[in-house]
DNA sequence: TAATAATTGAACGATAGTCGGTCAAAATGA
DNA sequence: TCATTTTGACCGACTATCGTTCAATTATTA
């Protein structure tokens, strides 16, 4: 009765991962369809049999990324013993050479992001940041409980984020910025400095 | 020597401004070169004399209503007399419901710079923020010379420009954030009471 | 072999961008 | 003043490209 059973779920991180370079080298808009079913191995109608549109692949291929980097992350903050070198650890995905490949491919999402209304991307996103917000959170409660930080480093704490991402954004889009991780680490000491008792 | 001179900067306004209402409803997108050379009543054809193609279209308007809000908010700003209203007041563009169109114009302005390297982008990018960095900047020294502030505010206030552009991203593409204003003057006020003398 | 899943590329439709031509205003000059 | 020339502005039919669809084909399993 039943024919082949593709893991669907599977064949998808396939296609987006075979297309991965592509997508770095030339963006998404410069790229077509054709091509990215020539660079997956697959025929231009498969392409549409897993993803809805171009966007949609960019989408995946975050996804996986990101979920890749949020366990190196994970393991990476486990590292570091004081507040203030976990949270510079945290944000270094900002700044870092190794993850450079997902910033790029991260910047080109947010265009899709900010120019279409995808609830299921909204969703991605949101998910993403409620669980940096519970690490973050965690990272800070511990300091407080430590003693090394005063009660109001909570609210300041995610606000970092914030600021990383901004500071992400300008460093891509204007001139002005070029030194994202002295940026991010002076913003990070000054306000440490006015944190920690 | 010269016939019909039209002004070209100006009908290029004129243009832009005449498909403002067509893109905040579709997002440019949405939208072909066609409906937009309805809306602004010229040929297609015309519609690439003035423009290379649809984002600099989204360009020159956001950098038409980019001037003039700039025109605003540098009036907005004199009425202000604490330091501290200065900088809520300045980053009042983010929530205020007189700025939504512009914000709209802006997110999408945002993808297209995300997504494309245009050096004219970028360059209009940067004399933004550098205004903006110029403005902050005069209003925190003048905080400090009125002993108002410590010096270590100077470094710290770029870091809201950052925080609240960040807001701003993240605001559109998840649903974390819902009250900007809130969240903005929250970080502020925490800051502020920090960096206070 | 039958039934279904998976794949495919030719065909389609939409549209971004080009191009040759038209027009009217301005410059020329007699 | 007025005929002629020049030129910038404008335009929409046309073209080439590319995203998307779908009928046909192949592969797989029972």
């Amino acid at each position: 009765m039943l024919a082949i059973i593709v893991d669907k779920e599977q064949k998808k991180k396939d296609i987006a991962l075979g297309t991965k370079a592509l997508i770095l080298q030339n963006g998404i808009n410069n790229i077509t369809i054709s091509q990215i079913a020539k660079a997956a191995n697959i025929g231009k109608g498969t392409v549409y049999e897993y993803f809805k549109n171009k966007d949609e692949i960019v989408f995946a291929l975050v996804a996986i990324l990101m979920q890749e980097h949020n366990i190196r992350k994970e393991k990476q903050l486990s590292l570091h013993v004081s507040t203030r070198e976990k949270v510079k650890s945290f944000f270094s995905f900002f700044y870092m050479d190794e993850d450079k490949e997902l910033r790029e491919i991260y910047k080109q999402f947010t265009a899709i992001a900010l120019s279409s209304t995808n609830e299921e991307m909204i969703s991605f996103q949101t998910e993403c940041y409620t669980l940096y917000e519970k690490w973050m959170q965690s990272i800070v409660e511990d300091g407080i409980a430590k003693n090394e930080l005063k009660p109001e480093a909570k609210e300041l704490i995610m606000g970092i984020f914030a600021f990383a991402q901004g500071t992400f954004i300008m460093s891509v889009t204007t001139k002005a910025i070029t030194d994202v991780k002295q940026k991010i680490d002076m913003q990070i000491d000054i306000l440490f400095d006015l944190m920690e008792k």
